[in-house]
DNA sequence: GTATTGTTACGACTAAATGTCGTAAATTGA
DNA sequence: TCAATTTACGACATTTAGTCGTAACAATAC
């Protein structure tokens, strides 16, 4: 449980390895600054390594050029945030924030079918209401 | 469409005054720092003015000891936060936030029955499927 | 073997945010 | 006038994010 939330950097490069999974630092480098010519090697290269120290990327060391995938897949990540807004706001209960959604009406018709299909055929454990 | 994340002194505050609504900073101070006798008056009044700086709080000066409430509701940050989040990893839509939530069976049974409740009884402006 | 190129590793700097404290100014009541 | 309380705000330490620069380290070309 690593809720500690990604900056916006940090946040783009982990959309480009949730995306494509498996990329050298110069490809995050040439996706994330492309008119750069100069050196934000650097900065890619810092951003990768803190985002190792932290646990959200590893890197193939085995050839001399690293690859770097996601350790922490996006839906993992989506979950602990969620559920640390809950424990936040709502005494860890996420029913609550849905209903402001709900209530608030910030959902759409489309998401609110999509919604009821989800529960629908959510993870059937046996019991059944 | 204020989605600054509040941090944890200033979450504190805000827990408080969506509790009471209508707090003096004394009390707020003594609700925090319960034991300390100190000089931390300064530390709330000062949590107390960036919040008000960032819009989360109003006070009410018509009195020499202000009384402060919130200008944000604890479900309007809610939502903010839940949109914050979709717009950074889902390309703004809800719907997956809560499929990941299903599918890694984050949600007990119990909580998927209120949350089909609160669609069911969501609101309902005219088309019924 | 040496030079060149590209990569890694990491120190360092800036800027912003946060939590903290201290204190001056203002207000109240005795 | 004096003491107590509160407001207003400057200031500081700490952390974090984003950035850059550069040294060390391969690998390949010559």
């Amino acid at each position: 449980m690593q809720q500690t939330p990604l900056a916006n950097a940090e946040l783009a490069v982990m959309n480009l390895l949730w995306q494509e999974d498996r990329l050298t630092a110069r490809q995050i480098r040439e996706r994330l600054y492309p008119d750069a010519t100069k050196a934000q090697h650097g900065t890619v290269q810092r951003l990768l390594q803190r985002l190792e120290d932290k646990g959200f990327v590893t890197r193939d060391r085995s050839l001399p050029v690293h690859l770097f995938s996601p350790l922490l897949g996006r839906q993992t990540y989506a979950c602990d945030q969620l559920e640390s807004l809950a424990t936040k706001l709502t005494g860890g209960s996420l029913a609550p924030l849905i209903t402001y959604l709900v209530e608030g009406e910030k959902m759409s018709r489309e998401e609110l079918g999509r919604l009821r299909a989800i529960l629908d055929e959510g993870p059937s454990d046996g019991e059944q209401a």
